[in-house]
DNA sequence: ATATTGACCAGTT
DNA sequence: TAACTGGCCAATA
């Protein structure tokens, strides 16, 4: 089977489990192409309806929700969130601590993924730790 | 056909 | 700290 890039972007966002999050990064990491995450936000942005994935599930490295959203931007980021019960702050952010889906082996094996690049993800996450442990909020007035 | 842009990210200045 | 850079590559404002 063919498997572009778009494709493969696709199967794993469907493998996200209701109430978690993955970011982009994450998934270009997982494709095993690091430095690819703004084609992953392409890949979702021009999904066709029916494919059916649940685009909602990915948002940014601060767990910021997408701007360009469909039509209804963040607000309807948020409202397919919401529906999935995930919390979202006043500042359309999700706490990734709390809601970022981190696959195990065995599901990167089931989805025909480079195990290679589950390695690079525990450095990452190991290196993420202490980079991401203070995001810098933007809104600072309420 | 070339140039710019963008649901992004990480490293460097 | 914030601003900039290069990387990715399909779509095209």
């Amino acid at each position: 089977m063919e498997s572009t890039f778009s494709q493969q972007v696709y199967k794993i966002v469907k493998a996200i489990p209701k109430g978690k999050v993955m970011t982009y990064g994450q998934i270009a990491l997982l494709l095993g192409v690091p430095r690819a995450s703004r084609q992953v936000g392409w890949a979702l942005h021009s999904v066709p309806e029916e494919y059916q994935v649940p685009c909602q599930r990915v948002v940014n490295r601060y767990g910021g929700l997408a701007a360009g959203y469909g039509w209804g931007g963040q607000l309807a980021h948020r409202a397919e969130l919401e529906a999935d019960g995930v919390e979202i702050r006043e500042d359309f952010t999700v706490d990734l601590e709390k809601y970022q889906w981190h696959p195990t082996e065995a599901e990167i094996v089931l989805l025909q993924l480079p195990l290679e690049s589950l390695e690079r993800l525990n450095q990452k996450l190991a290196f993420s730790n202490e980079r991401l442990s203070q995001p810098r909020r933007k809104n600072s007035k309420n």
